[in-house]
DNA sequence: GTCTATAGAGAGATAGAC
DNA sequence: GTCTATCTCTCTATAGAC
């Protein structure tokens, strides 16, 4: 109930802030704490390295993120529109004032050829939680049969939608939808629509 | 005919494997310079920044991926078979000795919020040449009137596959296999697969 | 053209006072 | 707990000799 934000708080803020956008190398440590308006010291006190910063804020927003995702699921009527609300998902995501620039996970893992443990585990959380995920929703759609490897195609058109931003910075999620469409169509056995 | 590669040489080759597979941040330039046996002043008479090298060793890398790709449309007998060749070539390129960990285009463009023209201009030429290319391939298979359209998809299907390396660097191309081949089904419009 | 040597700036992390 | 001050290291790039 605080007003006034903890020091940790401020720096995940910033973190999240710079890190992000910016690229983890490309942002030194004392641009995080300008501002964050905190001082080196209690940066290490809280963290042991600036990689360890860098995952915390990672799983703050992954929590975020699934928060995203789970209010566009709830706002789906059919198991085909709760599978592809993923989509949806991504595009709020994207609105909100701290949207990374492509994917704040995909960014950290390429940033680093043999990230910290702590920073590899919560990409892996990341991509665990986008599969597992995805084969749940999809199981009501195509059965259980099929669900894994849909969901492993889809974590591929997700992933590519998000590495599109690279290429072209304004990338819209339309050529993600309509892949995404498709495969379902297309693992619906016969090509027709589920609703 | 040099049988001793020139100064020039032997710093793009020592960029190629150093910036692409451990990053271009991660990669100081001293550690190009040791291997390439050359000294600090000699890099700087070639090239004007360390971007600058990178952006050499980006066109010359697309180079020889467009070979390998012209090789792997060349060995197939359809239509449909060279417009996939594109993941033939990826796993082509993928084996070679100086493969990069996993794209050295879109790595290059993540590394830099703002990057520098030249280095901006190659990962560009690597999109369109990857977006004409395909749309060209995608002709004689569903038309000209839809392969504007199934190239942009195949591009997010692509740029997917690559970027799954990320999330799991043993990432095979089966899956990216499988969604475009449910595309260029259901481009053909009736769900019945082209030769 | 290539070298040695170094400038000059900026990085991550720590010590010790309060 | 947080700050000021700083340590130590590393980075990109250049000057000047050969």
């Amino acid at each position: 109930m605080a007003i006034r934000a903890s020091s940790e708080q401020k720096l995940l803020d910033a973190a999240d802030e710079l890190f992000f956008t910016r690229g983890i190398a490309a942002t030194p440590v004392d641009a995080v704490l300008e501002r964050a308006g905190v001082s080196s010291a209690t940066l290490y006190r809280a963290y042991d390295s600036k990689e360890a910063l860098v995952a915390a804020a990672l799983d703050r927003r992954h929590a975020a993120w699934l928060g995203v995702w789970d209010d566009a699921v709830a706002a789906a009527r059919t198991p085909r529109g709760r599978l592809l609300a993923v989509f949806d998902a991504l595009d709020a995501f994207r609105e909100r004032a701290d949207g990374a620039r492509w994917c704040a996970f995909l960014g950290s893992a390429a940033e680093y050829v043999a990230p910290p443990a702590e920073l590899r585990r919560a990409v892996d959380v990341d991509t665990e939680s986008l599969r597992s995920r995805l084969r749940e929703a999809a199981v009501p759609v195509v059965g259980a049969g099929r669900a894994r490897t849909l969901a492993d195609e889809l974590l591929l058109v997700v992933t590519g939608h998000l590495a599109m931003r690279l290429r072209d910075p304004a990338h819209r999620s339309a050529t993600a939808r309509a892949v995404a469409g498709a495969l379902l169509d297309a693992a619906t056995a016969d090509g027709r629509p589920t609703p």
